[in-house]
DNA sequence: GCGGAGCTGGCACCGAATGCCACAGCCGGC
DNA sequence: GCCGGCTGTGGCATTCGGTGCCAGCTCCGC
């Protein structure tokens, strides 16, 4: 009732969502949009680089891009998201992975391989990625919004995890909200980490190398972790290892399939 | 040089700073500043709640506390901070918490000790937290601009584990700021869920006894975890245990300190 | 008493964002 | 081929958040 979010909007105002009844028409037409979008985007990053986020004001960008003012916000809800354009499609994509997931695969895993959607889109185009670190880095109002962005993702992948954990056997106190929230955060914010280094060097080196290196301490930490490995590996893990200083201890279930009790050491050894 | 934040604000526009040179009129002026929040905030929240956020305007939130627009925006930098009036408070003195901890004390702690700052800043008025809860729900805005606050408060965090990470002895890669990073999240993360979870209940219970429980779970993750264990307890643990159906395993150092043992062992007990 | 510092009120101004209406292109059906 | 809907666009007008500037007030120390 008393917030209502942008009605002049189309119903399909972000994404060029291709699960729907597509007529060649309607087909064209987003792509038109998507053009525009990228259009809008283009010039307004390269004015903002120029001569500054606040300096530049929605009227010259429209121009830049050889439109109307009102036709930007047509395309973006606000100035700042003329910056971050993608965000949207690819949260939709991220959602994608997570519900097409095979039932085996560890959730953990699953939004692992959830946010690496949004590492691949910053991956894509790394020098508008480079450029647009820049701003956020400086200007605050870009600052709240990108962490606004990522939130969105914290937010879905809580909600797959909470969803995904093993159905009985673990009602101990119900800290599964608790665990589903620390630790999509962790993944996002191993991400975010991963990210920022890659970006500040100027995008240089195999980021989805370092990004799974990231992903190993985090799986480490909460898929073997004592307190929540429960929980979060979605059954009772198989192995257990711990290792301090010269001492290794294992302690594993005798029908734990011997791979993964092998795997599970070996993670341990890996880290030297 | 591209962006000035509010210059017209006098120097100290936030937080009522003990910690200076207080002349007797200096203290006094700051007290009726701090008064002035309160009412400008009072206001704001009273006008929010009624007729909702964005149908209010700041003249209204003005004339509701009798003075002037240009007034209000001196006492806060945007609409949305009469919301959250406190959190740079907070902020400076989670900051003071972290450098007034004892050195022996596990950074990990230290830093719940430090969110525990914003906790009470809530719980001491619980009405008016649960009333800003229901508004940050609905209204995207002020969502986000509570996840920025939020986001201060994990930089903080982050920023002192890195910097209290044991000096010595794990150059492994370096994976310390990631570590420093995720660990920080964790805590806020965990914060924010006992938090909301509290809220939504209607400020019922106590909030203090449920985030120490979540914090026993993310120390007994990180904190005994085993990939994360060395660099964040900040020295190498004297006890590790690890415990799984009914089998429980402890591996401790031979100079380890008798009662830590039995503490780090009492806490995997706990969680039956 | 006087000058300065700090807070206030009022004004003007900029710019983001939204609503409304008219117009042009493109599609389909007749 | 013509016409009625649909969609995107341009150009208004308007609201409102936020800032700079100036004048006036009060309280303080000299």
């Amino acid at each position: 009732m008393q917030y209502r979010p942008h009605m002049s909007q189309p119903v399909r105002a972000q994404s060029s969502d291709a699960t729907e009844t597509s007529t060649p028409g309607t087909r064209r037409a987003a792509a038109q949009r998507l053009k525009m979008r990228r259009e809008l985007s283009a010039a307004a990053m390269e004015l903002f680089a120029t001569k500054g986020y606040e300096a530049t004001t929605v009227d010259e960008i429209a121009a830049a891009a050889g439109v109307a003012r009102r036709t930007f916000f047509r395309h973006f809800r606000s100035k700042e998201e003329a910056i971050f354009p993608d965000h949207d499609d690819t949260l939709v994509r991220a959602e994608a992975v997570l519900d097409a997931a095979p039932q085996h695969e560890n959730p953990l895993d699953t939004v692992c391989r959830g946010i690496k959607e949004v590492m691949r889109m910053y991956a894509a185009s790394p020098a508008v990625s480079v450029a647009r670190y820049r701003l956020t880095r400086e200007v605050p109002t870009l600052r709240e919004a990108e962490i606004a962005s990522v939130a969105r993702y914290e937010r879905l992948f809580t909600r797959y995890l909470l969803g995904h954990f093993d159905e009985g056997a673990h009602r101990e106190g119900d800290d599964d909200p608790l665990l589903a929230e620390v630790a999509a955060s962790a993944v996002v914010t191993a991400h975010n980490h991963v990210l920022r280094r890659w970006l500040r060097a100027g995008a240089q080196g195999d980021v989805e190398a370092q990004l799974d290196h990231a992903f190993e301490i985090v799986r480490e930490t909460f898929g073997t972790g004592i307190g929540a490995g429960r929980a979060l590996t979605g059954e009772t893990p198989p192995a257990a290892v711990s290792r301090e200083g010269e001492v290794l201890v294992t302690v594993a279930r005798t029908d734990a399939p011997l791979d993964e009790v092998m795997r599970t050491i070996e993670r341990a050894l890996k880290k030297r």
